[in-house]
This record gives structure tokens, sequence and C-alpha cells, in this order.
DNA sequence: TCGCGCTTGTGAATTCGTTCACAAACTAGC
DNA sequence: GCTAGTTTGTGAACGAATTCACAAGCGCGA
């Protein structure tokens, strides 16, 4: 398949958001032009990004809404549930471990892991908090699919190193380390420090 | 000036971390190649990147890593302090107020707002709570620079309209809803749905 | 002081992503 | 069934960002 740039995938995530509120409203259709204009972009972007992974809608008509719905899901591998772990159990750790917004969308939190050991053997959220010496084989037993390090800097890429070589091939890193991986390990990265630099950036270049 | 890329801005957060690191190790110099390979770039890159706002290296020997570090803090505009408010005292905004680096970098959080008035009046992480209802007229007195939205998506648009008409000119936005803002307001979005989302694809569309 | 080796800074070339523009396909109304 | 009015899907045109490639500048050692 041809390569999908990064910016499509995380759009198809917008209109995703969109079609599950306008489904909620009992909306039967919508055309690429609503969805740029509350997305932000054009409607030519709309068809293009879609047109990558087939037709979905009706010329004249626009897109069936729960049609379109199924389609997104099954693009973004969200017709299945996703196993996640967290490592590193403090305090984004914890919002994480309770937000309900990820187990509704199929991201399942089976465990998260610390080297505390006050932290290992409290439950976190109602999630299991383990010792970081059982990651390896609990990795080889649960089978995880996506870890999420949560974690200080300055351990991360040696945790990222551990996870890869137990066979994990998602990551999704909050700290604000630039960690290097196999090209077959996806790292995604959330650094808010960088978006506070973008704002103090703008903040500051204004003409 | 030239309209600076987004992907570059950020790029430039990269290097300033590498640099505070090498400076921390005693580094005099670091070469373009040097920094490339630790932020997974170009060589190339890193000099377009920098050569956009000027000219700091020798040739024959690399950047100086001191004068690069002030200059790349002047550019970011971090020679400055920032002064931030958090909207929303949950569980996000917590760990906001809590959390060291930012003020490292000269983000000042010098309040958080919430609807709850379980909330209100008491300390969160050190950070004084204030009622939503004095959301206007404390910016008026105090003009932060930057607004955090810290609260679910229903409400987020509501409060970015607030925070806007109220002379905010830079938001951070963690709810995972699109928002529009004038043009002279800078929008920053930390979407963890969407990275997750973004992994869910990887996962599935590997050939 | 000269030459060599190294690294920057930057136009030019290229690649990648977005927007344009229009034929094709559909609905609805008559 | 025909026409008018929509909206899709997609090559082609465009623009933005990255990479190439090399002249110019600098340090060092002879
Ligand atoms: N808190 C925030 O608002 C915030 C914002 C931006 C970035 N971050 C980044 O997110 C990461 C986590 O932040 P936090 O605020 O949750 O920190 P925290 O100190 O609350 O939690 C870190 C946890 O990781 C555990 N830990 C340390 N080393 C470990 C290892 N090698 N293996 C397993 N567990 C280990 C610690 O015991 C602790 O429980 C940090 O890199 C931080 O820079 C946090
Ligand atoms: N917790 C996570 O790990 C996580 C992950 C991804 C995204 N998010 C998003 O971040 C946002 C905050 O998440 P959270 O986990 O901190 O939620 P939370 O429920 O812990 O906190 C939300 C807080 O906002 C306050 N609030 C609600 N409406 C308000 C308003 N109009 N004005 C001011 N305050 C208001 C509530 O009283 C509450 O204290 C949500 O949009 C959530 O979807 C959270």
């Amino acid at each position: 398949m041809k390569r999908i740039a990064d910016s499509t995938v995380r759009r198809l995530s917008i209109y995703l958001r969109f079609l599950e509120e306008f489904e909620e409203r009992g909306l039967a259709t919508v055309s690429s032009e609503e969805l740029a204009r509350r997305g932000g972009t054009t409607s030519a972007q709309v068809r293009k990004d879609l047109s990558f992974f087939g037709s979905f809608g009706k010329r004249g008509l626009g897109y069936s809404v729960p049609e379109l719905l199924t389609a997104l899901r099954e693009i973004l591998g969200l017709g299945r549930e996703w196993r996640v772990i967290i490592v590193g159990a403090g305090k984004i750790g914890a919002a994480l471990a309770q937000y309900r917004g990820f187990r509704q969308r199929g991201f399942q939190i089976i465990a998260a892991y610390d080297t505390n050991p006050e932290k290992v053997g409290r439950p976190l959220e109602g999630v299991q908090v383990r010792d970081m010496a059982q990651l390896e084989t609990d990795i080889a037993r649960d089978r995880p699919d996506i870890a999420v390090l949560a974690i200080p800097s300055d351990n991360a890429q040696a945790v990222l190193d551990r996870v890869v070589k137990a066979g994990i091939k998602a990551v999704l890193n909050f700290a604000p380390a630039q960690l290097h991986a196999p090209a077959d390990v996806t790292v995604k990265a959330v650094n808010m420090a960088m978006e506070l630099e973008g704002l103090s950036f703008a903040l500051t270049n204004r003409e």
C-alpha cells in the first residue's frame, strides 16, 4: 500500500470524532464540506484523505454517517481491543490509568509498572502496579500491543530498549526525550514542554 | 520575517534540549551532524533550521554550545518568564500544576480555575484554585500570557472563547476537541487519544 | 604562510503534501 | 425520462519542506 502521511492519519482521527457526534445526533449523511468546516481544513483535503483508502461517498449526496464511521474505524484499526501497559505509576501514569476515554475507544490498560517498591502491589486507579523486574516475563505472557512510557527522561531510552526487546511494536512516550527505536517499532511522543515552547515562539515572533 | 514552519520550531525545541545536556557535560562545541544524529534528522536540516534565524556556527568547527544555547533561547522566546493559567483542576490540571519541568523553563503557573465549588479555594499542588466566575476580572488584573485548557471537551470551545475575549493570545488544549479561534490567537493541542489511534493505525497497516 | 581537512551556510533540485478544477455520478422535481 | 443542482473522486498544478551538493570559511600543523 502507498505510504500514508502522518498528517492524513491525524485528520482521520478528527473526522472520526465528528462522525461519532453526528451519529449521536442521528444525522444520516455528511458532506466533505461539512467535515472540512468542522475540522479546519478544506473539502478537497477530506476527499483526498479518504481516497487513499477507497471510495466511501455517493456523488450528489455525501457520505453515509454509519458507513463512513465503520470504514474509519476499520482503517484506523479500532475494530479490535488493544492491550496497553503503562510504565511509570506517577502523576501522568495515574491520570492515564483513570482516563475513561481510552477504554471507550478500545485501548485496554492491562497493567502498570514501576520501580518504586512503595507503589508496586498497590492498585493505581484500578490498575495493578507490578514490579519492573517482571516486565519481560509479563510481556511474553500477556502480549500487550502498546507500551506507554510515563517515566523520567533519564530512563526512557533504557526502558524503551527493554520493551522493544520484549517484542512491543508500538510505544507512546511522555518523557521529554528524543528516543530511538528500530524501524519496525512505531514511537509517538506527547511532548507538552515542546508545545508550550511553540506558544512561546508564536507570542515572541508575531508581527 | 519569513514564515517559519511549525516543524522547524519543534526541532529547535529538540536541539535546545540536547544543548542543555551538552552544556551540563561541559562540551564546548557541537556539529550539525551530532545534533542531527541525536534528533533523528539530517545535518542539512539542522543547518537549514538555524539559517532562518542567522548564522551561529563556525565553519570547520561547529557551533559553540553556550552561544547556540543562548541563541535558541532567544529565538524561542525563553529569555523571559511566561505567566500561565490552568483551567480545569482535575487529573491533568493537577499533574501540570505539580510538574517542575515547566517552571524550570520559565513557564510560571500563577493560578488554576474550576467550576466545582469543592475544588475552589483549596490549593492544587501549591497552586491556588479560583472560581471560574473570576476568570475575566483576574485575566484583566494578572495578565497571564498562556491559558492551558484541562477540562472536558464539551466545555472547551466555550472556555476558549472566554479566555480569548479576555485577551489571551496563546492556548494549550488537552481536551480531545477541535477548537476554533481568531487568527491572532495561537492554539496548540495535546491529543493523546489521537496519538494512540496513530499507533493503532501503524500496527494495523504494516506490510 | 600555505595547504589540508573539516564543517558551515545556502541556492538548486527533489520530494512530499495540499489545493485546484472538472468529469462523473447521484438525487429530486417535473 | 430529462434537466437542474449537488457532491464525489482524482489527475494536474501548485506550494512547502527536505535533501543535495558545493563554495566559502576556519583551525591546525608543517
Ligand atoms: N506531570 C506532568 O504534568 C508532565 C508534563 C510533561 C511531561 N511530563 C513527563 O512525563 C514523565 C512522567 O511524569 P510524572 O509527572 O508522572 O512523574 P512522576 O515522578 O510523578 O512519576 C514517575 C514514575 O516513574 C517511576 N519510575 C522511575 N524510573 C522508572 C523506571 N526506570 N522504570 C519504571 N518506573 C520508573 C517513578 O517511581 C514514578 O512513580 C516525565 O518524563 C515527565 O517529564 C510530565
Ligand atoms: N486524564 C487523562 O489521562 C486524559 C487523557 C487524554 C485527554 N484528557 C482530556 O483532558 C481533559 C481533562 O481531563 P481530566 O482527566 O483532568 O478530567 P477531570 O474530570 O479529572 O478534570 C476536569 C476538571 O475540569 C473541571 N471543569 C469542568 N467544566 C469546567 C468548566 N467549564 N470550567 C472550568 N472547569 C471545569 C471539573 O470540575 C474538573 O475538576 C479532558 O478533556 C480529557 O478528555 C485526559
